[in-house]
DNA sequence: CTGAAAGCGCTAACAT
DNA sequence: ATGTTAGCGCTTTCAG
């Protein structure tokens, strides 16, 4: 029973300490703290007498203290987008990379009210032993100071590797595979929503028409700007259904506009995929809903944390930062299939 | 410039600590410290220096060692589900409202992998001074054996608030709302999608029951069961399509449910508002969409959370745990209008 | 296998 | 306004 402990805590004293589980088990503290640590030094008798008073007592570890007298923190701070579904992703397998590792994770929520920047600031006084940053909106300056004083590791950003290491998708391919599945399909006017100003934007564009051209189909290079929400998507979508001529297909930029597209084309009595077929880019949760089935490019999440963490691991170690590009791959799903009619 | 403690963390130095910054300031230890909280006790002119010379050495306060020293740790800890819309905006909100009574947060996430147990034991490890726990899927035993070790606030969940405080919204209230706009519309055959097994769907459905009542709607009283995601609810609305007459208006058990159905009628050709009116629940982000525009209950989360705040510092003060019941409201969007034909 | 002593970086309490 | 001393709870030496 936690009878003592838990008493304490609701008359508002103070948790119980090491030296308080010491004392009632009548042993000394190192002892308790290498009990509690699982390391070696303690016979089985002492250590499971331990445990047992530390459990009665309701005893719980202070983190803070640990961290302090310790070197390291055993702690790998994240900063990411509250609210943004990749970001959920790739923080749920941060989680599991760097439990692999025997590190913890600290979470630092960017938001409409708290900058990159603050973010960062708030892990650093908590003297994490590397930072992650996912898609940060720093610039390479503020990366670089940033790096000065802890190992950083930039997830998916095109950025020259300097003091922090890199780690994104190839998001020229991306594009690239996506319009070789169309094309391999029969389609041949294959459009692309364009996102406008948006990182990455600008290499999944290229990849587009490096693949149109490809396939000799330079002709039918049809690049439409659009925005950053679905919002935008839909109104690019419906501005492009005022031409004589639809495109049999669409490439759009990320998953967000694919979706606005989805949504304009089930209004408008456009069936999905067979009038058009659509490939997002992302392969977020929304994709992977069943009444959507979006076919689209996956950034695979896992890898790109399990190698964001093996970057941290590599400069907390003491070795010199680097880029690694990983090659995305094709998520086939419903939204895309042989044009009805070809051109 | 940063010369020197760059130099430092590049070559693997340790941080500059409150020492170093004294030496070279030519100060003691405890004015830095003055300096840095930036309480009163030292003089304008020192002030300068020492943040000067902070500034130089690059020296970033260690928040273990702060937290260590002081008896309470200024942090409050919040459990959210990571990826979940709804506690994006609560956590977001936290921020805030922490950040108005001086209080820091400490961010703890729920994954597929991660319990509410594991998430709610590493904050208590950091000492944490109160824990908010977002829609925690624990039982009421454990969360009063974990609130006996320190002041929690559970969010979002109907409980009798025992040795923890309850905040959250009138679940019931909600859908009466719902119904008796739909009613002032016009609207007779009103039917409800109701999520099975689902925490808050029972008095959702039970504010839907009751409204139907004082409407004199009896007769109409339509309870379909759906699960949870917007794939069930489209298959339950499919189903609804097979009927001889269709609902006027549905009132869906959350957001995600509303948006699986308008789905579907946008891929059957029904036109809502027109044939069909839609009222979410939740008004989470999607919700919010232009191109979706979901009519739908709000649970205002800045108001939760500030609530969700306040109880905790009151716990802290010593003060009794309580419940706090807030009402919802209606936010009227555009998948509701009269219907065009009615019974 | 166990215990005594020192110290992580900081702040609170007391001096001056 | 500034300096001195002590100690937060833990882990790490180093002696027994």
């Amino acid at each position: 029973m936690a009878g003592d402990g838990a008493a304490r805590a609701r008359t508002g004293q103070r948790n119980p300490t090491m030296a308080d589980v010491a004392r009632a088990a009548g042993v000394s503290r190192p002892l308790v703290s290498i009990v509690m640590r699982g390391v070696s030094g303690a016979s089985e008798s002492t250590r499971r007498r331990v445990l047992q008073v530390a459990d009665e007592l309701g005893y719980v570890p202070d983190a803070r203290a640990r961290k302090l007298r310790q070197s390291r923190s055993a702690l790998i701070g994240v900063v990411f987008r509250l609210g943004d579904p990749f970001h959920s992703d790739l923080v749920e397998d941060a989680y599991a990379s760097c439990a692999r590792h025997g590190y913890e994770v600290a979470l630092s929520a960017v938001t409409g009210t708290r900058s990159d920047a603050e973010a960062a600031l708030s892990l650093l006084k908590e003297r994490c032993d590397a930072l992650i940053l996912l898609a940060p909106a720093l610039d390479a300056g503020e990366l670089s100071h940033l790096a000065e004083q802890v190992p950083t590791v930039v997830v998916s950003r095109k950025l020259e590797p300097a003091s922090f290491s890199v780690v994104r998708a190839d998001d020229r391919a991306g594009t690239e595979l996506a319009v070789a599945h169309l094309v391999s399909l029969g389609h041949r006017r294959i459009a692309h929503l364009a996102g406008a100003g948006v990182v990455a934007a600008d290499d999944r564009e290229a990849g587009y028409a490096q693949a149109m051209r490809d396939a000799g189909l330079d002709a039918w290079i049809d690049i439409v700007p659009t925005g950053i929400t679905e919002a935008d998507a839909a109104r690019s979508m419906a501005s492009l259904m005022t031409r004589d001529r639809l495109p049999t297909a669409l490439v759009t930029f990320n998953d967000r506009a694919a979706i606005g597209v989805l949504d304009i084309a089930a209004r408008r009595g456009i069936d999905v995929p067979a009038d058009l077929s659509v490939v997002g880019y992302d392969d977020s949760r929304p994709a992977r809903l069943p009444y959507i089935a979006l076919t689209t490019i996956a950034q695979n999440t896992p890898e790109l944390m399990r190698e964001a963490v093996a970057l941290a691991l590599e400069q907390i170690s003491g070795q010199p930062p680097r880029e690694v590009v990983l090659h995305p791959s094709l998520e086939i799903r419903e939204t895309t299939a042989p044009p009805q009619v070809d051109v």
